[in-house]
Formats: C-alpha cells, sequence, structure tokens
DNA sequence: CTTGAATGATACGGGACCGAAACAATATAA
DNA sequence: TTATATTGTTTCGGTCCCGTATCATTCAAG
C-alpha cells in the first residue's frame, strides 16, 4: 500500500527534524551533507565523489570538504578503488547507520502526534 | 487515522526534501530558517523574536538575523505590537505561504515514488 | 615511454552564520 | 519622576562553507 500523507503532516514531519536538528537533538548536519548522508545510505553502492557531486549539483571540492567532516564524525568511510585507484569509494560505518537509524526513528516517533 | 510511515519511507522523505534544497529547486534556507518559517506557518500566532528563540533553544540574535534575511526573501514580515511596542511580531506573507504550499506539494510529490 | 585525460584534494578570497556582549527603545515599579 | 526590567537590534571576533582555479596521482592511448 502506497502510504498517504498529507501536504500538513509532511510539513510537520519536516518542522521536527528542523526543531531537532536545531536543539542539538543529533549532530548538526548541513542539508548538503544530509543530501550525501541520505544517498550513500539509501542508494547502492559504489558512491564516488565525483558521483555524487553530480547527483547533488554541486561542485567536486563540496563533497571532498563534507567527507572530511562527516568522516571526523565518523558517518561514512573513504577507500582507495583498488580497481581504479584514482577513484575513492565512500562507504558506510556502523556509526553512520545507527546516526540515520535514529533519525529515522526520530520522525516515526514524532509521526505518531501529528495533526490529521 | 493515524498515518503509518516506515523508517525507510521517512528517510526518503528527508533524503527528497535535501536533494531539491542542494539542487537549487528551490530557495537555500538553513535548519534554522527552515525551522522558523514552519514553526510560523503551522502554530497558531502570536510569534514573537523571543518566543522563537526560547522554542528553538537559540540566542535571540540568531532570530533577528533570520528574519532579515527571511525578511529579505518575502517569506515572512516584521510588525511592532501596538499592544506592548517592545514586540516584534512576526507574521506570514503570501510569498512565505507559496513557499510553504510548494514544499508540502514537493514532498507529497515524491512521496508516491516511495519504497514501500 | 610519453602524452593526454580523468579523479580527487588543496589554496584562496569571499560570504553567511554563530554566540557573547553592548546598545536603544519601551514598559513597569518604586 | 526615576530606576529597573524587558524586548529586539547591532557590533565584534571567530568559524565554517562555497566556487574557481590549481595541483598531485593514476590511468589509457599513441
Amino acid at each position: 500500500m502506497a502510504i498517504e500523507l498529507k501536504p500538513l503532516q509532511a510539513l510537520t514531519l519536516l518542522k521536527t527534524v528542523a526543531l531537532a536538528e536545531v536543539r542539538d537533538e543529533m549532530p548538526d548536519l548541513t542539508w548538503r551533507q544530509m543530501a550525501i548522508l541520505l544517498t550513500v545510505y539509501l542508494e547502492p553502492s559504489p558512491h564516488t565523489v565525483r558521483g555524487l557531486a553530480a547527483k547533488l549539483g554541486v561542485t567536486k571540492p563540496v563533497i571532498t570538504r563534507a567527507l572530511d567532516t562527516m568522516g571526523a564524525m565518523g558517518l561514512v568511510s573513504r577507500h582507495r578503488d583498488e580497481k581504479d585507484r584514482r577513484n575513492v569509494l565512500i562507504k558506510r560505518t556502523v556509526s553512520g547507520a545507527l546516526y540515520v537509524e535514529r533519525l529515522g526513528d526520530l520522525v516515526i516517533a514524532k509521526s505518531r502526534e501529528l495533526p490529521l
């Protein structure tokens, strides 16, 4: 069954996440970092810097720097592609998976209090 | 009827919004600006700088500056409270309402392609 | 082997945002 | 009226992110 979500409900979910972000209830990620994180965790591998830059419509340095930050947070990791050592493959981590799971749980938990 | 939303669906919705944000499919708002916008448009008036600062858990200058930016974008407007001229009341605008509506429509449109 | 293309990282100048502190305007209390 | 409190704004120094341009490494073609 397809989900039935009304605009007001969708916006309330978004507000919930925004408030949680602002109120330090979760690590602060920029929109770009969030887009990268969810792409890496929700779409099939492999993920490269160039591929992510193309998908997000931004330049490569944006991806490199976001990976620096998120790598320091332990949310993703980088590995050289042994088949083509020019490529860098972005991989998931345990911490990152936990973060994404917690993010999903947050939305689910708050969605139970949504206006109809 | 309460909505039934699974974690994967919630995360996909979030990814959709994040990608739209990053790809300039809509005006770029920070998380704080988004939280302010949705609070003003989804919660009952009146809204003051102090009230928003308390709700978001940030300092007042953060609200003032966000209102500067969003005011320039035409998403909200400021008016002195005539009952107590120390207060500034934040009000909705036509442009802001359109933006919020478009945001809701975006999520709804994309949600039809969600994995079950 | 050498040359050119492709990939990711770095350097740099500019812009936006942050929190703390100081400030101006208004309201309330003594 | 004068002093104190409240509200929102501005200033300050600092941090982070952006895009352009450049660089280093690796691959592929001649």
